[in-house]
DNA sequence: CAGTGGTCTAGACCACGCG
DNA sequence: GCGTGGTCTAGACCACTGT
């Protein structure tokens, strides 16, 4: 007896997964109805619809009140490239990429100031940022700056202007070190209505924290990215320098 | 009318989490049994289950079937740092990490090939680790090396031999570049019962890629952390070199 | 064994999208 | 209005942990 009996819903999911993977449910498409469904395997509606969240979860399907479920297309996945590289997926303005931004002066506290390393109450400049790509949100950052580095020309300026998320991705000098955290979680409620995700898809929660030169911090800045349409990518080049060649 | 009803699964949850964070329910101690608190929320079990889901997500409580739900004690998170930096997670030996590793020739197929750039069939050293802290599993790994660059001593080797994990820190020649590639996904049932976490904590996924200095793939390894005992830290520095300073 | 969480049922009613 | 998914109920039975 090791892998005998398996909820009945991980089963329905197995099911349904095989016939998308397999085409038999193209993208796009509409599955039937959760009644429908839960008649056709003979399980309430409650168990369907347990089994749902599991390939929810997994990006396969979508949910959307009132019309029904869907066959997701495959994804395009979003890439973050990290250590400052190409700045942001922001910075992707080739990319096709809508990103309004709001800027707003706010005063530091709480995490900002130990990012930042500011004393409380200092002003920062506050960029919030959403990229969109047609209907579907890729992501939502939270950038931070302290207000004197911040460039005088983004601030105050219209909000919602595509022209300052430009201006923002040439910013200042390059700084010395970007120190990214990377975490996975639920997303917020705030977020998962910001990025139209559901409350089952994960998050890829970026921390990053930029210092220059003389070690200053720059930027802070808090960026997620559903789980499902985002991976980040870091690349480490090693020079061959101060390292030994066992044996 | 604009943020009025809410369900009361996410009220119940609010409640219990404010309990929490305020110290009302104290780490490690056992809540009331399902059916008692949904008598006392005046719910029905299943509406206090999506309740306890939600604070379950957020790693708030944990759930021991047949023994109750217990509020999480503040939990030391993990830190993988990324970039070949301290090799693995696996090598804070220092950390009281327990590793189990196991290892296996295999042949290269699918996904592997693609990574490690070899012709499919190729003979792989594969290194599945499992460290530990105490009972709760940290982390998993599959670490796949072509076979002929596999140190010749830990294959074969007795299985489950945290020796075997120390020598196989000190692998070879260093990288020239690693490409580690995140995302955040919802656990496989392999990886949620491997990891003992429930199937709604997300986990992080890293695929990290080593090559050498001739360009030659040297490892390919997938790492799963469990999303609320885990954070990946990676650190870029520049060195000032090719890049103009705008304005 | 008793008590716990895990799965499931067969309904009910509400909120949304659309014609 | 009708069909959809979203929430919820009041049970039932199973599986696990302790004594």
């Amino acid at each position: 007896m090791i892998r005998s009996m398996s909820p009945r819903h991980h089963d329905i999911a197995d099911d349904l997964r095989h016939q998308i993977t397999t085409g038999h449910l193209k993208p796009g498409e509409r599955l039937p109805s959760e009644t429908g469904l839960a008649d056709q395997y003979k399980v309430s509606t409650a168990t369907l619809r347990s089994a749902l969240a599991v390939l929810q979860g997994e990006g396969l399907v979508e949910k959307i009140h009132g019309k029904g479920n869907f066959v997701r297309r495959p994804l395009r996945r979003i890439m973050y490239v990290g250590g400052w590289g190409t700045l942001d997926p922001w910075t992707a303005a080739e990319a096709a990429l809508r990103v309004t931004v709001r800027t707003a002066t706010v005063q530091a506290d709480g995490h900002l100031t130990t990012l930042l390393r500011v004393p409380t109450g200092s002003p920062l400049a506050e960029f919030f940022c959403v990229s969109h790509e047609g209907e579907s949100p890729h992501g939502l950052a939270r950038i931070y700056i302290p207000r004197d580095l911040a460039p005088a020309g983004v601030l105050d300026d219209e909000p919602s202007c595509p022209e300052a998320a430009r201006r923002f991705a040439v910013l200042g000098p390059p700084p010395a070190a970007v120190r990214e955290t990377v975490c996975a979680r639920p997303p917020t409620p705030d977020e998962s209505s910001t990025l139209r995700t559901n409350s089952v898809t994960p998050v890829l929660a970026i921390t990053r924290v930029a210092t220059d030169p003389t070690g200053r911090v720059v930027e802070a800045a808090l960026l997620v990215f559903p789980g499902d349409r985002a991976d980040a990518v870091f690349t480490t080049h090693h020079t061959s320098d101060e390292r030994q060649t066992p044996e």
